[in-house]
DNA sequence: TGTTGACCTGAGAGTAAGGCTCAGGTTTAT
DNA sequence: ATAAACCTGAGCCTTACTCTCAGGTCAACA
């Protein structure tokens, strides 16, 4: 197997296969020609790490993973400590996301209703400046333009 | 102002100013020793950049505006335009990352009632290839280990 | 006046996970 | 023989910073 069908038979992009020969989570054997050789193992290793991927894990985190399993041990005791920061990190993320969403959605609505700010000056882009779109506009000097 | 003073007068780090200097989105006048002086103007542009990343545009996409802004134009309709593929690639995002939490958190559920795998040469870490964690396992050679 | 310590500067590298490009080597078919 | 198609490693690009570094500046104190 080379580099593009071991892609194509794992539905992955060849400059990822690329990313992690060169990062050294797959090993392949080398042809005569310079080739990568992708055996049955190495398209396990492949399948693998994607489906790390696909639980969160950092290619970083994999790499320890899979050097435990190397050594002979149960990877596992790693594997339920490695992801519980990431699913911390993936919550706080996901609340990031969640706010910003709701602050871009506020402002597009908000914006519907306003007009084009003329430049004045004293301010660059009223749309933008004037989002207190979460919190209720406390009356002040908003009559501005 | 120099730059310490204005990132605490905005509550941003040093280096993100810096970092703005650097691409250039602040252009600070230089003192006779070569430090970089911030005034009104710098501070209310600060302002605005940390307002707009507030609602999830781009270092790129405020260059743009502030541009627009300095040549006399509204840049408005330039907002407008602008806030579209990113608020469609923040919803994205947020997709991705509720599936990601929701198939990180049914992992960690269901590995609660895994014993640890042990190395056996056909697996290398059956928490994480045994993850049809959201498809019901269909009963198949299942009784692996 | 000398020196210390705090602050400042630009430049450069690092971050995560690849994507893209490049020059040059290989294979295959004509 | 030669051209098309494929392969290689190396290196730079992305985002929005953060960190580090060598060297310049400044205030205070002896
Ligand atoms: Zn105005
Ligand atoms: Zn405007
Ligand atoms: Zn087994
Ligand atoms: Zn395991």
């Amino acid at each position: 197997m080379k580099v593009h069908e071991l892609a194509r038979s794992e539905q992955v992009s060849a400059a990822t296969i690329r990313h992690y020969v060169r990062v050294g989570l797959l090993q392949p054997r080398k042809g005569s020609n310079g080739y990568h050789v992708f055996a049955e193992p190495e398209q396990r290793r492949l399948r693998f790490i994607r489906q790390a991927r696909g639980l969160g894990f950092t290619l970083e985190d994999i790499q320890t993973i899979l050097q435990d399993a190397e050594k002979g041990q149960s990877p596992c005791p790693t594997v339920r400590q490695l992801i519980e920061p990431r699913l911390q990190q993936a919550r706080e993320k996901l609340e990031a996301m969640q706010a910003l969403v709701e602050r871009m959605e506020n402002a597009v609505a908000s914006w519907q209703e306003q007009p084009d700010c003329q430049p004045c000056g004293d301010h660059i882009c009223l749309l933008i400046e004037g989002s207190d779109h979460t919190e209720q506009n406390r009356g002040g000097d908003a009559s501005h333009e």
